[in-house]
DNA sequence: CAGTTTACATACATTTATGAATGTATATTG
DNA sequence: CAATATACATTCATAAATGTATGTAAACTG
């Protein structure tokens, strides 16, 4: 009955994402059936089933309306500022964190990617995707790393990829374990301290 | 029928635990149904339902035959060595990234932990255990870095309960990292690497 | 060695999720 | 303005998982 118009079914496709976001954080993917989303979302399987092909589909849209904003805001970062490299980490660093801390809907699809859903075939997507973003992400780090040491005319400790890698599970695990219990620390702050002792080990001066 | 000898019902509650720690794996917890386990087993469900009470608690009987030995054998390590407490974390890290890179069952278990079970109430055993173990860690690294200071004659250059924590999510993230992409590094080689950077940055010189 | 408990296997009842199929009123389009 | 496609709602059939209840033969116990 009453058939929406485009704008109206956009907002319900949106209703139904903000529902599963909702559910998935509360109850975990695998718990929360299509019917909750519908009901909480005010709306029938039916529209779900229209808007998606099944709860992976579903799952899958939920992550790119997140992601996909906050990989293009990454990319348009990485072609800034070529001087000063590790300053450009470190501001990309904070920036991120900042934004997990305080935006409640990148926190909340953070949070279900990272403890409320299992990496299996089904969702193959995410594991893909969560592999893209850290290829990226890596790439970027080593080459700011290199960049850094050449400019100050100092050698690295330790390989650049090795390097990259550990600064990476620096920054991830200070965010899973943030995630697991927000009261044990401060993100941002203890981010930006710790991430300021791994570059100082590894042989570089702050900039700026 | 065929009533078994006290032994061998031991010896059917591990073919079980082995067959969920496969099935976990490869399918995840919730799409690991309870007769899936038992068939894997040769078993019925009649058999998973003696020896547990549902799916949680044999989840939560899988993880303790890995987790309590390891924690058992952190909390051996804790109370030896007081001299050289840098070389002590050190030492205490390369071992358990090795047992997790080369032990199948631990690996199997920290997989199934980390990317194959939802965080939710059901199994919020999972999470205090998490939670415990980290908190024990954290204690640990945390004196250790104290007393390094100290007998180092050197100040830290963070307080030391953020420098913990920056060297906790160090060691999980990359651990982490790794169990998702065996192929990506070398989890005992860069971890050595990236947690020497680490300490040097904190303003440490390496003992041994 | 009789009684009891153990260690399961089997059967049953209930619930629940899923996907597909169908219905339908309205927005959109030519 | 008629035809069609859209945006759902409703219904149905099927499958599957769970927990419980019951059966049972052999191990254990006094």
């Amino acid at each position: 009955m009453v058939r929406r118009t485009k704008e109206e079914a956009l907002a319900t496709r949106h209703k139904l994402l903000d529902a599963a976001e909702i559910l998935f954080l509360a109850k975990g993917v695998s718990h929360t059936s299509l019917q909750d989303i519908a009901r909480e979302a005010e709306a029938t399987r039916g529209a779900v089933y229209w808007h998606f092909k099944d709860k992976a589909d579903l799952f899958n849209a939920m992550m790119d309306r997140v992601t996909l904003p906050l990989e293009a805001s990454l990319e348009f970062l990485a072609h800034d500022e070529q001087a000063q490299p590790l300053a450009h980490i470190c501001r990309a660093t904070r920036q991120a964190l900042l934004r997990i801390a305080t935006d409640p809907q990148t926190r909340r699809v953070f949070e279900v990617a990272t403890l409320k859903v299992e990496y299996i075939d089904e969702l193959h997507a995410i594991r893909l995707r969560h592999l893209r973003v850290r290829a990226s992400f890596l790439e970027q780090i080593e080459c700011s790393l290199r960049a850094a040491a050449l400019s100050q005319t100092t050698a690295l400790r330790l390989p650049p990829s090795a390097a990259a890698h550990g600064l990476h599970a620096l920054i991830d695990g200070l965010i899973q374990n943030w995630l697991l219990d927000k009261e044990a620390f401060d993100l941002v702050d203890v981010g930006e301290q710790v991430l300021m002792v791994y570059v100082a080990g590894l042989g570089l001066k702050p900039e700026d």
